[in-house]
DNA sequence: TTATTTATGTGTCGACCGATCAAGAAAGAA
DNA sequence: TTCTTTCTTGATCGGTCGACACATAAATAA
Protein backbone atom coordinates (compact mmCIF):
# COMPACT_ATOMS: atom_id res chain seq x y z
CA UNK A 1 0.00 0.00 0.00
CA UNK A 2 1.78 3.19 -1.32
CA UNK A 3 1.51 6.46 1.06
CA UNK A 4 2.49 8.35 -1.95
CA UNK A 5 0.70 10.37 -4.01
CA UNK A 6 -1.99 12.97 -3.48
CA UNK A 7 -3.92 11.78 -0.20
CA UNK A 8 -7.62 11.07 -0.16
CA UNK A 9 -9.59 14.24 0.97
CA UNK A 10 -12.35 12.50 2.51
CA UNK A 11 -13.02 10.13 5.63
CA UNK A 12 -13.48 6.55 4.06
CA UNK A 13 -15.27 5.01 7.55
CA UNK A 14 -17.33 8.12 7.17
CA UNK A 15 -18.03 8.20 3.37
CA UNK A 16 -18.69 4.17 4.18
CA UNK A 17 -21.01 5.15 6.82
CA UNK A 18 -23.37 7.41 4.93
CA UNK A 19 -23.36 5.07 1.82
CA UNK A 20 -24.45 1.81 4.43
CA UNK A 21 -27.32 4.36 5.96
CA UNK A 22 -28.45 5.10 1.86
CA UNK A 23 -28.31 1.42 0.98
CA UNK A 24 -29.98 0.29 4.73
CA UNK A 25 -32.75 2.66 3.71
CA UNK A 26 -33.68 2.33 0.17
CA UNK A 27 -31.75 -1.28 -0.36
CA UNK A 28 -29.28 -1.67 -3.43
CA UNK A 29 -31.32 -0.95 -6.41
CA UNK A 30 -32.67 1.68 -4.58
CA UNK A 31 -29.57 3.97 -3.85
CA UNK A 32 -28.40 5.16 -7.08
CA UNK A 33 -24.64 6.17 -7.32
CA UNK A 34 -26.10 9.69 -7.61
CA UNK A 35 -27.65 9.29 -4.46
CA UNK A 36 -24.99 7.40 -3.04
CA UNK A 37 -22.25 9.95 -3.79
CA UNK A 38 -24.79 12.89 -2.98
CA UNK A 39 -25.07 11.10 0.70
CA UNK A 40 -21.21 10.72 0.86
CA UNK A 41 -19.95 13.88 0.03
CA UNK A 42 -17.74 12.67 -2.95
CA UNK A 43 -17.88 12.23 -6.95
CA UNK A 44 -18.29 8.91 -8.46
CA UNK A 45 -14.70 8.42 -8.91
CA UNK A 46 -13.70 8.56 -6.22
CA UNK A 47 -16.27 6.29 -4.66
CA UNK A 48 -14.70 3.96 -7.71
CA UNK A 49 -11.28 4.62 -6.46
CA UNK A 50 -12.01 3.79 -2.98
CA UNK A 51 -14.48 1.09 -3.03
CA UNK A 52 -14.34 -0.29 -6.96
CA UNK A 53 -18.02 -0.84 -7.94
CA UNK A 54 -21.20 -0.22 -6.39
CA UNK A 55 -21.37 -3.72 -5.05
CA UNK A 56 -18.15 -3.10 -3.76
CA UNK A 57 -19.07 -0.49 -1.20
CA UNK A 58 -22.31 -2.13 -0.72
CA UNK A 59 -20.29 -5.27 0.48
CA UNK A 60 -18.29 -2.86 2.56
CA UNK A 61 -22.06 -1.49 4.00
CA UNK A 62 -22.81 -5.30 5.03
CA UNK A 63 -19.65 -6.05 7.15
CA UNK A 64 -19.99 -2.40 8.47
CA UNK A 65 -23.97 -2.83 9.55
CA UNK A 66 -23.10 -6.24 11.25
CA UNK A 67 -19.87 -5.23 13.17
CA UNK A 68 -21.86 -2.22 14.45
CA UNK A 69 -25.84 -3.05 14.57
CA UNK A 70 -25.41 -6.52 14.42
CA UNK A 71 -22.29 -7.05 17.40
CA UNK A 72 -24.94 -4.92 19.57
CA UNK A 73 -27.64 -7.64 19.08
CA UNK A 74 -25.24 -10.43 20.04
CA UNK A 75 -23.40 -8.39 22.89
CA UNK A 76 -26.45 -8.46 24.58
CA UNK A 77 -27.09 -12.17 23.97
CA UNK A 78 -23.79 -13.16 25.15
CA UNK A 79 -24.12 -11.65 29.01
CA UNK A 80 -27.81 -13.95 29.29
CA UNK A 81 -27.85 -16.03 32.36
CA UNK A 82 -30.16 -18.73 30.56
CA UNK A 83 -31.95 -20.03 27.72
CA UNK A 84 -34.95 -18.19 28.12
CA UNK A 85 -32.82 -14.87 28.60
CA UNK A 86 -30.55 -15.37 25.83
CA UNK A 87 -34.24 -15.33 23.02
CA UNK A 88 -35.31 -12.38 25.34
CA UNK A 89 -32.39 -10.18 24.61
CA UNK A 90 -32.20 -11.09 21.38
CA UNK A 91 -35.54 -9.84 20.91
CA UNK A 92 -35.39 -6.92 23.17
CA UNK A 93 -31.90 -6.08 21.30
CA UNK A 94 -34.04 -6.10 18.47
CA UNK A 95 -36.20 -3.71 19.16
CA UNK A 96 -33.89 -1.23 20.09
CA UNK A 97 -31.40 -2.07 16.89
CA UNK A 98 -34.67 -1.57 14.61
CA UNK A 99 -36.00 1.90 15.97
CA UNK A 100 -32.81 3.59 16.79
CA UNK A 101 -32.93 7.69 16.36
CA UNK A 102 -31.23 8.90 13.19
CA UNK A 103 -31.35 5.39 11.55
CA UNK A 104 -33.15 3.55 8.89
CA UNK A 105 -35.44 1.30 10.90
CA UNK A 106 -35.67 -2.33 10.49
CA UNK A 107 -32.79 -4.49 9.27
CA UNK A 108 -30.30 -4.01 6.51
CA UNK A 109 -29.55 -7.67 5.84
CA UNK A 110 -33.45 -8.21 6.01
CA UNK A 111 -34.71 -5.18 3.71
CA UNK A 112 -31.61 -4.26 1.28
CA UNK A 113 -31.89 -7.09 -1.26
CA UNK A 114 -35.28 -8.83 -1.02
CA UNK A 115 -36.22 -9.08 -4.47
CA UNK A 116 -34.92 -11.11 -7.06
CA UNK A 117 -32.47 -9.76 -9.80
CA UNK A 118 -31.28 -6.96 -6.50
CA UNK A 119 -27.56 -7.27 -6.32
CA UNK A 120 -25.82 -10.17 -7.61
CA UNK A 121 -26.72 -13.47 -7.21
CA UNK A 122 -23.24 -13.90 -4.74
CA UNK A 123 -24.54 -10.69 -2.68
CA UNK A 124 -28.10 -12.18 -1.96
CA UNK A 125 -26.18 -15.56 -1.39
CA UNK A 126 -23.78 -13.60 1.32
CA UNK A 127 -26.75 -11.65 2.94
CA UNK A 128 -28.90 -15.21 3.04
CA UNK A 129 -26.43 -16.83 5.28
CA UNK A 130 -25.88 -14.44 7.40
CA UNK A 131 -29.64 -14.51 8.19
CA UNK A 132 -29.35 -17.82 8.11
CA UNK A 133 -26.44 -17.81 10.74
CA UNK A 134 -28.81 -15.94 13.24
CA UNK A 135 -30.77 -19.51 13.24
CA UNK A 136 -27.30 -21.26 13.91
CA UNK A 137 -26.45 -19.00 16.41
CA UNK A 138 -29.26 -18.98 18.63
CA UNK A 139 -29.39 -22.77 18.29
CA UNK A 140 -26.28 -22.81 19.69
CA UNK A 141 -26.92 -20.71 22.71
CA UNK A 142 -30.21 -23.06 23.37
CA UNK A 143 -28.22 -26.37 23.45
CA UNK A 144 -26.46 -24.90 26.44
CA UNK A 145 -30.26 -24.52 28.21
CA UNK A 146 -31.18 -28.37 27.58
CA UNK A 147 -27.42 -29.40 28.86
CA UNK A 148 -28.44 -26.96 32.35
CA UNK A 149 -31.71 -28.62 32.19
CA UNK A 150 -33.86 -25.32 31.52
CA UNK A 151 -34.78 -27.02 28.09
CA UNK A 152 -36.56 -30.41 27.81
CA UNK A 153 -33.98 -32.68 26.07
CA UNK A 154 -36.73 -33.53 22.98
CA UNK A 155 -36.65 -30.77 21.97
CA UNK A 156 -36.33 -29.52 18.60
CA UNK A 157 -33.92 -26.36 18.90
CA UNK A 158 -33.09 -25.17 15.56
CA UNK A 159 -37.03 -25.13 15.39
CA UNK A 160 -37.35 -23.11 18.61
CA UNK A 161 -34.68 -20.91 17.16
CA UNK A 162 -35.75 -20.47 13.84
CA UNK A 163 -39.16 -19.73 15.05
CA UNK A 164 -37.60 -16.70 17.29
CA UNK A 165 -35.76 -15.15 13.73
CA UNK A 166 -38.98 -15.75 12.08
CA UNK A 167 -40.41 -13.03 13.93
CA UNK A 168 -37.22 -10.82 14.40
CA UNK A 169 -37.61 -10.87 10.54
CA UNK A 170 -41.51 -9.66 10.69
CA UNK A 171 -40.44 -7.33 13.48
CA UNK A 172 -38.08 -5.61 10.71
CA UNK A 173 -41.14 -5.40 8.73
CA UNK A 174 -43.43 -4.09 11.13
CA UNK A 175 -40.25 -1.70 12.21
CA UNK A 176 -40.14 -0.26 8.31
CA UNK A 177 -43.59 -0.01 8.45
CA UNK A 178 -43.53 2.40 11.42
CA UNK A 179 -43.66 0.54 14.49
CA UNK A 180 -42.36 2.01 17.56
CA UNK A 181 -39.61 0.43 19.83
CA UNK A 182 -42.42 -0.15 22.63
CA UNK A 183 -44.72 -2.01 19.97
CA UNK A 184 -41.79 -4.07 19.00
CA UNK A 185 -41.21 -5.03 21.97
CA UNK A 186 -45.05 -5.91 23.00
CA UNK A 187 -44.56 -8.30 19.96
CA UNK A 188 -41.36 -9.67 21.64
CA UNK A 189 -42.81 -10.20 24.94
CA UNK A 190 -46.06 -12.02 22.56
CA UNK A 191 -43.27 -14.04 21.27
CA UNK A 192 -41.77 -14.90 24.68
CA UNK A 193 -45.43 -16.17 25.95
CA UNK A 194 -44.96 -19.20 23.40
CA UNK A 195 -41.07 -20.27 25.61
CA UNK A 196 -42.41 -22.13 28.04
CA UNK A 197 -44.68 -24.74 25.78
CA UNK A 198 -42.05 -25.00 23.42
CA UNK A 199 -39.39 -25.81 25.47
CA UNK A 200 -41.54 -28.10 27.86
CA UNK A 201 -41.27 -30.99 26.17
CA UNK A 202 -42.99 -34.03 25.13
CA UNK A 203 -46.42 -32.61 25.59
CA UNK A 204 -46.40 -30.76 22.48
CA UNK A 205 -46.86 -27.13 22.63
CA UNK A 206 -50.72 -27.29 20.82
CA UNK A 207 -52.14 -23.68 21.92
CA UNK A 208 -55.88 -23.96 22.84
CA UNK B 1 -67.17 1.46 -23.31
CA UNK B 2 -67.36 1.73 -27.12
CA UNK B 3 -67.22 -1.88 -28.46
CA UNK B 4 -66.32 -0.67 -31.79
CA UNK B 5 -62.44 -0.61 -33.10
CA UNK B 6 -59.80 -3.41 -34.06
CA UNK B 7 -60.70 -5.71 -30.87
CA UNK B 8 -57.48 -6.76 -28.66
CA UNK B 9 -55.67 -9.32 -29.69
CA UNK B 10 -54.08 -10.58 -26.06
CA UNK B 11 -56.30 -12.15 -23.07
CA UNK B 12 -56.42 -9.19 -20.32
CA UNK B 13 -57.08 -11.20 -17.34
CA UNK B 14 -54.42 -13.74 -18.68
CA UNK B 15 -52.19 -10.65 -19.34
CA UNK B 16 -52.75 -8.93 -15.93
CA UNK B 17 -52.09 -12.58 -14.22
CA UNK B 18 -48.10 -12.90 -16.08
CA UNK B 19 -47.46 -9.44 -14.93
CA UNK B 20 -48.92 -9.81 -11.59
CA UNK B 21 -46.26 -12.93 -10.84
CA UNK B 22 -43.48 -11.15 -12.29
CA UNK B 23 -44.60 -8.36 -10.01
CA UNK B 24 -45.01 -10.85 -7.28
CA UNK B 25 -41.28 -12.57 -8.11
CA UNK B 26 -39.20 -9.07 -8.45
CA UNK B 27 -41.08 -6.28 -6.78
CA UNK B 28 -42.53 -3.16 -8.58
CA UNK B 29 -39.16 -1.54 -9.34
CA UNK B 30 -37.20 -5.00 -9.74
CA UNK B 31 -40.00 -5.85 -12.70
CA UNK B 32 -38.76 -3.24 -16.10
CA UNK B 33 -41.44 -2.93 -18.76
CA UNK B 34 -39.37 -4.57 -21.17
CA UNK B 35 -39.87 -8.11 -18.59
CA UNK B 36 -43.01 -7.58 -18.15
CA UNK B 37 -44.15 -7.16 -21.89
CA UNK B 38 -42.08 -10.39 -22.71
CA UNK B 39 -43.86 -12.19 -19.49
CA UNK B 40 -47.26 -10.82 -20.95
CA UNK B 41 -46.92 -11.52 -24.15
CA UNK B 42 -47.60 -8.03 -25.80
CA UNK B 43 -45.76 -4.57 -27.00
CA UNK B 44 -45.11 -1.59 -24.70
CA UNK B 45 -47.82 -0.08 -26.23
CA UNK B 46 -50.34 -2.81 -25.83
CA UNK B 47 -49.78 -2.00 -22.48
CA UNK B 48 -50.40 1.51 -21.88
CA UNK B 49 -53.03 1.21 -23.48
CA UNK B 50 -54.74 -1.53 -21.36
CA UNK B 51 -53.32 -0.33 -17.99
CA UNK B 52 -52.19 3.15 -18.01
CA UNK B 53 -48.84 3.19 -17.12
CA UNK B 54 -46.59 0.58 -14.86
CA UNK B 55 -48.06 1.64 -12.07
CA UNK B 56 -51.93 1.18 -12.83
CA UNK B 57 -50.30 -2.15 -14.21
CA UNK B 58 -49.15 -2.66 -10.75
CA UNK B 59 -52.47 -0.95 -8.92
CA UNK B 60 -54.11 -3.91 -10.82
CA UNK B 61 -51.92 -6.55 -9.87
CA UNK B 62 -52.21 -5.69 -6.26
CA UNK B 63 -56.28 -6.45 -6.50
CA UNK B 64 -55.73 -9.38 -8.51
CA UNK B 65 -53.23 -10.90 -5.49
CA UNK B 66 -55.66 -9.93 -3.10
CA UNK B 67 -59.14 -11.47 -4.77
CA UNK B 68 -57.21 -14.30 -5.44
CA UNK B 69 -54.45 -15.97 -2.86
CA UNK B 70 -55.85 -13.26 -0.23
CA UNK B 71 -59.00 -14.36 -0.47
CA UNK B 72 -58.07 -18.09 0.14
CA UNK B 73 -56.54 -17.54 3.06
CA UNK B 74 -59.70 -15.17 4.98
CA UNK B 75 -61.98 -18.45 3.01
CA UNK B 76 -60.00 -20.50 5.04
CA UNK B 77 -60.38 -18.22 8.24
CA UNK B 78 -64.32 -17.48 7.65
CA UNK B 79 -65.12 -21.22 8.17
CA UNK B 80 -62.94 -21.50 11.93
CA UNK B 81 -64.80 -22.42 15.08
CA UNK B 82 -63.14 -20.35 17.52
CA UNK B 83 -60.96 -17.87 17.69
CA UNK B 84 -57.87 -20.42 18.35
CA UNK B 85 -58.80 -22.20 15.00
CA UNK B 86 -58.96 -18.35 13.27
CA UNK B 87 -55.37 -17.89 14.20
CA UNK B 88 -54.54 -21.58 13.25
CA UNK B 89 -56.42 -21.27 9.87
CA UNK B 90 -54.49 -18.07 9.06
CA UNK B 91 -51.21 -19.73 9.77
CA UNK B 92 -51.86 -22.22 7.92
CA UNK B 93 -53.36 -21.18 4.71
CA UNK B 94 -50.53 -18.54 4.85
CA UNK B 95 -48.17 -21.30 5.01
CA UNK B 96 -49.84 -22.95 1.71
CA UNK B 97 -50.08 -19.59 0.12
CA UNK B 98 -46.58 -18.61 0.56
CA UNK B 99 -45.32 -22.45 -1.36
CA UNK B 100 -47.75 -23.11 -3.89
CA UNK B 101 -46.15 -24.69 -6.87
CA UNK B 102 -45.63 -22.31 -10.13
CA UNK B 103 -45.92 -19.01 -8.16
CA UNK B 104 -43.49 -16.62 -6.52
CA UNK B 105 -42.69 -17.66 -2.67
CA UNK B 106 -43.71 -15.15 -0.07
CA UNK B 107 -46.40 -12.28 -0.01
CA UNK B 108 -46.96 -9.99 -3.07
CA UNK B 109 -48.33 -7.15 -0.65
CA UNK B 110 -45.19 -7.65 1.89
CA UNK B 111 -42.70 -8.23 -0.78
CA UNK B 112 -43.36 -6.16 -3.89
CA UNK B 113 -42.36 -2.78 -2.63
CA UNK B 114 -40.17 -2.98 0.70
CA UNK B 115 -37.68 -0.05 0.32
CA UNK B 116 -38.21 3.51 0.38
CA UNK B 117 -38.53 5.37 -3.42
CA UNK B 118 -39.47 1.89 -4.59
CA UNK B 119 -42.92 2.64 -6.77
CA UNK B 120 -44.90 5.62 -5.85
CA UNK B 121 -45.82 6.81 -2.02
CA UNK B 122 -49.52 6.33 -2.88
CA UNK B 123 -49.19 2.82 -3.98
CA UNK B 124 -46.98 2.14 -1.17
CA UNK B 125 -49.04 3.32 1.43
CA UNK B 126 -51.77 1.02 -0.45
CA UNK B 127 -49.83 -1.53 0.49
CA UNK B 128 -49.26 -0.52 3.73
CA UNK B 129 -53.26 0.05 4.43
CA UNK B 130 -53.37 -3.79 3.00
CA UNK B 131 -50.78 -5.10 5.67
CA UNK B 132 -52.40 -3.38 8.53
CA UNK B 133 -56.10 -4.56 7.64
CA UNK B 134 -54.57 -7.79 8.02
CA UNK B 135 -54.80 -7.11 11.95
CA UNK B 136 -58.07 -5.12 12.34
CA UNK B 137 -59.61 -8.47 10.74
CA UNK B 138 -57.72 -10.83 12.59
CA UNK B 139 -59.20 -8.21 15.98
CA UNK B 140 -62.31 -8.48 14.89
CA UNK B 141 -62.63 -12.21 14.63
CA UNK B 142 -60.61 -12.69 18.33
CA UNK B 143 -63.39 -10.39 19.58
CA UNK B 144 -66.11 -13.03 19.09
CA UNK B 145 -63.51 -15.39 20.64
CA UNK B 146 -63.86 -12.93 23.90
CA UNK B 147 -67.80 -12.97 23.80
CA UNK B 148 -67.68 -16.77 23.84
CA UNK B 149 -65.52 -17.03 26.84
CA UNK B 150 -62.68 -18.23 24.97
CA UNK B 151 -60.08 -15.22 25.43
CA UNK B 152 -59.44 -13.35 28.82
CA UNK B 153 -61.56 -10.13 28.55
CA UNK B 154 -58.35 -8.27 29.74
CA UNK B 155 -56.64 -9.73 26.64
CA UNK B 156 -55.45 -7.08 24.19
CA UNK B 157 -56.35 -8.31 21.31
CA UNK B 158 -55.33 -5.78 18.64
CA UNK B 159 -51.85 -6.90 20.76
CA UNK B 160 -52.48 -10.21 19.75
CA UNK B 161 -53.44 -9.74 15.81
CA UNK B 162 -50.45 -8.00 15.53
CA UNK B 163 -48.38 -10.61 16.49
CA UNK B 164 -49.65 -13.12 14.57
CA UNK B 165 -49.58 -10.94 11.36
CA UNK B 166 -45.70 -10.14 12.32
CA UNK B 167 -45.37 -13.92 12.61
CA UNK B 168 -47.07 -13.97 8.94
CA UNK B 169 -44.83 -11.34 7.30
CA UNK B 170 -41.65 -13.18 8.81
CA UNK B 171 -42.79 -16.23 7.35
CA UNK B 172 -43.33 -14.17 3.96
CA UNK B 173 -39.24 -13.58 4.04
CA UNK B 174 -38.67 -17.05 5.22
CA UNK B 175 -40.32 -18.57 2.39
CA UNK B 176 -38.65 -16.34 -0.08
CA UNK B 177 -35.32 -17.38 1.64
CA UNK B 178 -36.36 -21.19 0.50
CA UNK B 179 -38.48 -22.32 3.34
CA UNK B 180 -41.00 -25.47 2.73
CA UNK B 181 -44.27 -25.18 3.39
CA UNK B 182 -43.21 -28.00 6.17
CA UNK B 183 -41.13 -25.49 8.01
CA UNK B 184 -43.23 -22.63 7.48
CA UNK B 185 -46.07 -24.88 9.12
CA UNK B 186 -43.65 -25.73 12.01
CA UNK B 187 -43.15 -22.54 12.72
CA UNK B 188 -46.77 -21.48 12.64
CA UNK B 189 -47.56 -24.43 14.92
CA UNK B 190 -44.60 -22.68 17.20
CA UNK B 191 -46.70 -19.45 17.13
CA UNK B 192 -49.64 -21.16 18.12
CA UNK B 193 -47.91 -22.20 21.47
CA UNK B 194 -47.88 -19.00 22.48
CA UNK B 195 -51.98 -18.97 22.27
CA UNK B 196 -52.76 -20.39 25.81
CA UNK B 197 -50.53 -17.87 27.88
CA UNK B 198 -51.59 -15.13 25.36
CA UNK B 199 -55.08 -15.34 26.05
CA UNK B 200 -55.47 -16.53 29.43
CA UNK B 201 -55.92 -13.33 31.17
CA UNK B 202 -54.32 -11.28 33.91
CA UNK B 203 -51.24 -13.86 34.67
CA UNK B 204 -49.10 -12.20 32.61
CA UNK B 205 -47.47 -14.14 29.88
CA UNK B 206 -43.64 -14.68 30.70
CA UNK B 207 -42.94 -17.65 29.21
CA UNK B 208 -40.08 -19.14 32.03
C1' DT C 1 -67.80 0.99 -49.86
C1' DT C 2 -66.36 4.58 -47.00
C1' DA C 3 -65.67 6.71 -42.54
C1' DT C 4 -64.64 6.08 -37.81
C1' DT C 5 -62.63 3.91 -34.04
C1' DT C 6 -59.39 1.19 -31.58
C1' DA C 7 -55.29 -1.94 -31.30
C1' DT C 8 -50.87 -3.35 -32.99
C1' DG C 9 -45.82 -3.31 -34.41
C1' DT C 10 -41.72 -0.49 -35.17
C1' DG C 11 -39.00 2.86 -33.73
C1' DT C 12 -37.48 6.25 -30.60
C1' DC C 13 -37.75 9.89 -27.05
C1' DG C 14 -35.35 12.33 -22.94
C1' DA C 15 -33.77 10.84 -18.44
C1' DC C 16 -31.17 8.20 -15.69
C1' DC C 17 -28.35 4.03 -14.79
C1' DG C 18 -23.44 2.32 -13.39
C1' DA C 19 -18.99 3.15 -14.70
C1' DT C 20 -14.80 5.74 -16.80
C1' DC C 21 -11.72 9.00 -19.32
C1' DA C 22 -8.89 12.82 -19.36
C1' DA C 23 -6.90 16.77 -17.27
C1' DG C 24 -5.44 19.11 -13.29
C1' DA C 25 -4.10 19.18 -8.22
C1' DA C 26 -1.52 17.59 -4.22
C1' DA C 27 1.39 14.65 -1.90
C1' DG C 28 6.34 11.93 -1.36
C1' DA C 29 10.81 10.47 -3.78
C1' DA C 30 14.82 11.70 -6.29
C1' DT D 1 13.09 21.25 -8.76
C1' DT D 2 11.57 17.51 -11.24
C1' DC D 3 9.54 12.88 -11.43
C1' DT D 4 6.23 9.72 -9.91
C1' DT D 5 2.11 8.49 -7.75
C1' DT D 6 -2.52 9.08 -6.29
C1' DC D 7 -6.77 11.62 -5.78
C1' DT D 8 -10.24 15.16 -7.49
C1' DT D 9 -13.01 17.51 -10.85
C1' DG D 10 -15.85 17.77 -14.97
C1' DA D 11 -17.48 15.56 -18.84
C1' DT D 12 -19.17 11.64 -20.84
C1' DC D 13 -19.56 6.71 -22.22
C1' DG D 14 -22.95 2.87 -23.87
C1' DG D 15 -26.99 0.80 -21.92
C1' DT D 16 -31.44 0.68 -20.01
C1' DC D 17 -35.29 2.96 -17.88
C1' DG D 18 -40.52 4.26 -18.49
C1' DA D 19 -43.27 6.17 -21.91
C1' DC D 20 -44.88 7.43 -26.32
C1' DA D 21 -45.29 8.85 -31.94
C1' DC D 22 -46.33 7.17 -35.94
C1' DA D 23 -48.04 4.40 -39.44
C1' DT D 24 -50.67 0.27 -40.22
C1' DA D 25 -54.18 -3.34 -39.32
C1' DA D 26 -58.76 -4.79 -37.99
C1' DA D 27 -63.06 -4.15 -36.26
C1' DT D 28 -68.06 -1.51 -36.34
C1' DA D 29 -71.19 2.24 -38.18
C1' DA D 30 -73.08 4.61 -41.93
Amino acid sequence: MADRGRPRSFDREEALGRGMELFWLKGFDGASIAELTGAMGIASPSLYAAFGSKEGLFREAVARYLAQEGADIWQAVLTAGSAHAVIERFLMATATAFTLEGRPTGCFVVLSAINAGAASAEVRAELHAWRERNVTGLTQHLARGVAAGEIAADTDLEQVARFYVTVQQGMALQARDGASRAMLEAIAQSALAAWGPLTAGKTVPAGQ
